[in-house]
DNA sequence: CTCGTTAATTTTGTCGACAATAAAGGGTGA
DNA sequence: TCACCCTTTATTGTCGACAAAATTAACGAG
């Protein structure tokens, strides 16, 4: 038992290291710090999808120049999280039926791709690593905390994503597109009956990749992510 | 005779409507013309790869302000032209083995996505005007003027991309990874005997979009990446 | 002569002010 | 009342100057 704890936490850290090391180079400047704050404003829904992003307003709300939040809405363009027009301004994007489409037929090929690249190029301390991290989650399940599953889901694919070792398509998911996807499920209020089902999808998934098996890996995540498309196209309409 | 040279002239229009649709929206500020320019300079090797791109000295030599490169430069950081320390500055990306290898991966899955929504989402108008680029593709290549078949290749891809239909993957494409794609195509000196065989290509291409079949769309058209990648890689060893 | 430390210089990050553009409001004529 | 034009207002684009950090150079100890 204190093993399986200890190799618990260890997976823990590894993956806050993990985390660190692509988010959080050395030096932070204000113009990240306002960037991520930004960041996670539009995705939790406290500044709400479609509203315009005034550059003024934001500088004395973060309490800073209006350099910095114009750099951050910068940034946050190339998240694909805001739309700006020249002379006009930025806004939110909106959440709609098309853009989810799109938005996930992306994800299921990017992410398809990774697990497929991944059954080849993670390590087998990592693959143990993501069993690990796999079990962790089914305590979770068991004891009936689904609050943290949407964080133990992001996690998940999060280590399967840098097990590509593709640095590009890491580039894309991580700092691309997946704030957005974020974005659309805790709007549209990620939680219920999927949670379990999505933890054995989740399992089969690791072990397609733990018998090193790209092709059956890819097309149980494009699977995987088909489900929750359509779980969140439900969700959407209502 | 008349009638084809009228359509070849409306193609070209047509595309040129097309790509000024995408890249041009109305209002042009400095920090988008600053921007063009120096990802072309980047793209053509007039400012090395791998080279430090320094703020002062590339406002002086634009004539605009620091601020004004700083947007350029952040934009071209989306693109994955250059990287960006804080702190420290930002630097044209290296060509490399291993870059071009994660590149083309990507790329691969993406276009290959962008044949397969094609097939099915072009309308009938569409591919007629694919089939004529091909035909005026076909007259450059018999005369023997393959100076032009890098933009015609450029062109062709750009089509199919659109067809998709999706914003996100034309985004994803178009102003995020096909600059540094034209890049490993311009600085490792494209030319030669592909040009030919890569037009057959696009023919089998266009005749699967035509016959509405996405699975051999989107397969052939991987085949066709795979083919211009490992042209790339021989020229990159030497 | 080499290594480590400190001072000088260069470069990036940040700020506030001004200019240019677009949006909002008011007025006139039909 | 509606449409159009002009004026006013607000917002974004651009600039130069200052602050902070990193790089380089100078210096001295071993």
């Amino acid at each position: 038992m204190s093993l399986a704890v200890s190799l618990l936490r260890l997976s823990t850290i590894l993956n806050a290291m993990v985390l660190n090391v692509l988010v959080a180079e050395q030096p932070i400047t204000n113009a990240d710090k306002t960037f991520v704050r930004l960041r996670n404003d539009i995705v939790e829904g406290v500044v709400p999808a479609g509203s315009k992003l005034s550059e003024m307003e934001l500088s004395t709300k973060y309490a800073v120049s209006r350099a910095v939040v114009r750099e951050a809405i910068n940034r946050l363009e190339s998240c694909h999280l805001v739309e700006r027009k020249a002379n006009v301004g930025a806004k939110v994007v909106a959440l709609t039926e098309q853009g989810l489409n799109e938005l996930y037929q992306v994800r299921e090929s990017l992410e398809g791709m990774a697990a497929r690249l991944a059954a080849t190029q993670m390590t087998d301390l990592e693959i143990a690593d993501l069993n690990d991290l796999l079990s962790s989650h089914f305590q979770t399940v068991k004891t009936g905390e689904t609050y943290y599953q949407e964080a133990g889901d992001v996690d998940f694919h999060y280590r399967i994503i840098l097990g590509s070792k593709n640095n590009h398509l890491i580039t894309m998911l991580v700092d691309g597109i997946y704030h957005l996807i974020r974005m659309y499920r805790v709007q549209l209020g990620m939680a219920g009956p999927r949670v379990t089902t999505a933890f054995d999808e989740h399992k089969h998934i690791v072990q397609a990749i733990s018998n090193r098996d790209p092709e059956l890996a890819e097309m149980l995540m494009r699977r995987h992510i088909q489900y929750t498309k359509k779980n969140l196209a439900k969700k959407l309409e209502s």
